[in-house]
DNA sequence: TAAGTTATGCAATAATGTTGCAAATATACA
DNA sequence: TGTATATTTGCAACATTATTGCATAACTTA
């Protein structure tokens, strides 16, 4: 049985409420998406702004989500899995935007990259976005 | 004896104007590098905000720079190179972004990448956006 | 259940993105 | 070289998003 909710949100010190979960429950149901801030509102439904706002800000601080870069502009973000890399600062797994639905998906991480670095660059992340069909909209 | 400002603007389809060749100098003052748009305000001095917007979508759509993601959230262009990849949608070179100075770097192009795909995704692009401390921070 | 701390919702402001329009400017061509 | 035409600029206006303060409401702990 996997943790619910609640104990999510405890775990990281946060207070469990209704707002948080139901924002935790739209990032669960798209568990290797991200979500941009524009359809999470639409998922959401009536809310207030501020608090989403707030809300977002506390989870990223709480690691339970991330940002993520692909290649739109747009702030996206996604539930971080067991050990999320992102937050230890080593090389997480790749983003892939499909540019005609505009979904972001978390792929499977890649192995090792090997990168050359000018002298003294030292290197803490790296993150990759792809972009191109998904299957989906093949 | 390379191409001027004007020839640039020129070859693009656009009018060469003093505004238009003043931003194009500060990007080419950091020939390896993305600029923030703030940043770009601050080097270019007394001008008017919407003007700004509009030379860099001008700028963007004729290729004569590109958008540039990294690990921070803000927006960034640098120049577009010779044959700049990024518009043609394949792979292009990665950015670094130093966590102390802010700045990011164009570095050189990695050479292939390989990337396993689910099965009917068709990739198109691949950004590569790093981070860790420059040299001059080092 | 009461006290104390945290979260929410509203108001307000800042920052940024975007469009319309008239005046100024660059370009092409006579 | 001057003029017609299309482009660019600067201003006003508005849209969207980011951010803070504060009073009220809700959660948690003992």
């Amino acid at each position: 049985m996997s943790k619910s909710n609640g104990d999510i949100l405890k775990k990281a010190g946060l207070r469990v409420t209704p707002f948080r979960e139901k924002v935790l429950k739209v990032f669960q149901s798209n568990p290797h998406a991200a979500v941009r801030n524009h359809d999470l509102e639409k998922q959401i439904g009536q809310h207030d702004r501020i608090t989403l706002y707030r809300t977002l800000r506390s989870f990223e601080e709480k690691h339970i989500i991330h940002k993520v870069s692909d290649s739109s502009n747009d702030i996206k973000y996604a539930l971080c899995h067991q050990d999320c890399e992102i937050h230890r600062g080593s090389v997480n797994h790749p983003h892939f935007l499909c540019t005609n639905c505009e979904q972001t998906y978390c792929l499977e991480s890649l192995g090792e990259l090997s990168i050359n670095l000018p002298d003294n660059y030292t290197l803490n992340s790296i993150q990759v976005a792809l972009s191109g069909i998904c299957a989906q909209c093949s």
